[in-house]
DNA sequence: CTGAAAGCGCTTACAG
DNA sequence: CTGAAAGCGCTTACAG
């Protein structure tokens, strides 16, 4: 069988409680024993079990990651890749093991919470997305578990949460293409059940209003869903009633579709998307775009994390990540 | 506290065994109990400790996964992305679950391995990668724990694997280029420290060599990365001794880096690459791409190894998944 | 089919 | 600073 605490407690002539405290460091020991032990269990090769100190310590040093998404499309959203990177360099960082699953509905999620939560399997949870009634973090918040969530949750209790400032980012882009003597500016966002979506709207509303232009409902459209060909049907509604000089889109597969529209029809507009993903440098009309530091998000969601189950005291309960505008002028 | 098999026993009016036998479904347990645990469970929402359950079981469900790669590129490489998601598609199908490391080096792999093992933290580990003098394998086999390898190890002892026929795919490939009547084919292969950087280049001589067209050292390169800057370099070198009819590449980022090449020298050659990731669709010129079903590779490397875990007997310790030419003529 | 008991490999309050 | 003992929440061979 594997070594075990009490095959080095007798080589090292110790008792296992010993083992045992040199082995979590406890303090109160003396060095001369300490290195007995250290010698009894490099000669043995002794490893400690992980899963019994879990069980006797109550805790896993494991995270729980929950990425909402369909079979098809895990791991292809840039989002959700670079947010999990950011997430696994700081856990590493810290000694943290990362455990994932994801769920195909807001349904299925919360059976992986459910899951999460009552095997004892993670010490706390990372939600990748806020929905509007979410019930993962009802319920997360509810079992009161250790949780922070990656954007602004609708309803904020005692959260964390770390997100962008979305009004803040699109409120600026507005501001750069007025500056670039854009004065129809046309709108094109998601789901109103994105936190997100809303604030970015806003964001495009009050810029235009700070300036004085007025808002044209009939250039403010609300996409179905983040997908190429909503983009494309997006503008082909706005250009029906009108041919802005930009159009700003929550995303950059609706920024890629509307491309697809004005290339098609040799009309000249200034499109911007967000998220800045790889794909989006290769445009051609160019694609402006915010870059959300997905990355950050996820790092610094794994510290607000991390450092609460760690009992330290975090400034404040959420964190926000700045944006970046990464401009692109078309080369014809 | 929480609920424990203990209360569950008192509120059923049997023993701990007995509920313990009914969370694991035990054959021998009478329908009668069975119904009174059940009961007694729902109402006071007992949850198994998923904890204690692995470490009385010495299982723990949980797979490992070591991705082969640095910090800034952890992600970012379509292939293991895609490679995930298959492990963790058929993973979740049967309810294991996935745990990740990542290394920087193969030292750190090993590390990582180590900690796998040592701590029982999985059942299983899945390689994403085969060195040449793979330290992970050795160690693995000699602890005699479960694994296997996504990509044909070097000195195959019983050891458990997926990979593409590269050599195959590569003889397909050239075959079809000799077809469209490409006579001088040139060919930017990748270290040979990787087995499919040899399989590969096998493939190309024995195609060319099969329908008497010779070799010529000259047009063939191995670059020392699989990187864009590395393509063009490889691509100036053979065009300074002559200009092939086509290239053959083994990474689509040689085939961009080839691509860029011919772009700005005005030249007009057949260029194909590895791995068809999202990118290669919008080049210009286009790019012919070997796709090789990099999510297959997972699925089947998690499927293998979960059986094996299971007892179960699997034909063969390997398995080829079948790749797919994605043809793609320059519009020009 | 069911129970009492020992065990999985650690941790820790208690006592010294 | 160190040890004996009870405990973390399950499982399972043994006996009935």
């Amino acid at each position: 069988m594997a070594i075990t605490i009490k095959d080095v407690a007798k080589l090292a002539n110790v008792s296992p409680s010993t083992v045992s405290r040199v082995i979590s460091k406890s303090p109160r020991i003396s060095e001369a024993t300490k290195q007995l032990v250290y010698a009894a269990m490099d000669e043995l090769k002794y490893k400690p079990n992980a899963i019994a100190r879990n069980l006797a310590n109550a805790s896993t040093k494991t995270l729980g990651l929950i990425i909402p998404n369909q079979d098809e499309n895990l791991f292809k959203n840039p989002f959700f890749i670079q947010a999990m990177r950011g997430i696994s360099i700081y856990a590493q960082k810290k000694n943290y093991k990362i455990m994932f699953n994801y769920g195909a509905s807001p349904e299925d999620e919360l059976n992986f919470v459910h899951e999460f939560v009552n095997s004892k399997w993670v010490d706390g949870v990372i939600l990748l997305t806020a929905y509007e009634n979410d019930l993962c973090i009802e319920y997360l918040n509810h079992e009161s578990f250790p949780f922070v969530v990656v954007g602004r949750p609708y309803n904020i209790h005692d959260i964390m949460w770390v997100d962008n400032d979305n009004f803040q980012a699109t409120y600026n882009l507005v501001n750069t293409l007025i500056q670039k003597s854009c004065q129809e500016i046309g709108f094109i966002g998601g789901p109103q059940k994105y936190i997100f979506s809303k604030d970015r709207l806003e964001g495009y509303k009050r810029a235009l209003e700070l300036r004085n232009l007025s808002v044209h409902p009939e250039l403010v459209i609300e996409a179905m869903d983040f997908t190429e060909d909503e983009g494309y049907r997006a503008m082909a509604e706005i250009c029906s009633r009108s041919i802005p000089h930009a159009v700003v889109t929550t995303d950059d597969l609706l920024g890629f579709g509307v491309l697809k529209y004005i290339k098609e029809h040799g009309i000249k507009v200034k499109v911007t998307g967000f998220n800045n993903i790889p794909l989006s440098e290769y445009q051609q009309p160019a694609l402006t775009s915010v870059d959300i530091k997905a990355e950050d998000l996820g790092y610094n969601a794994a510290k607000l994390l991390i450092r609460a189950l760690e009992g330290m005291e975090n400034p404040v309960n959420h964190y926000i990540v700045g944006t970046e505008l990464v401009e692109r002028e078309s080369t014809a």
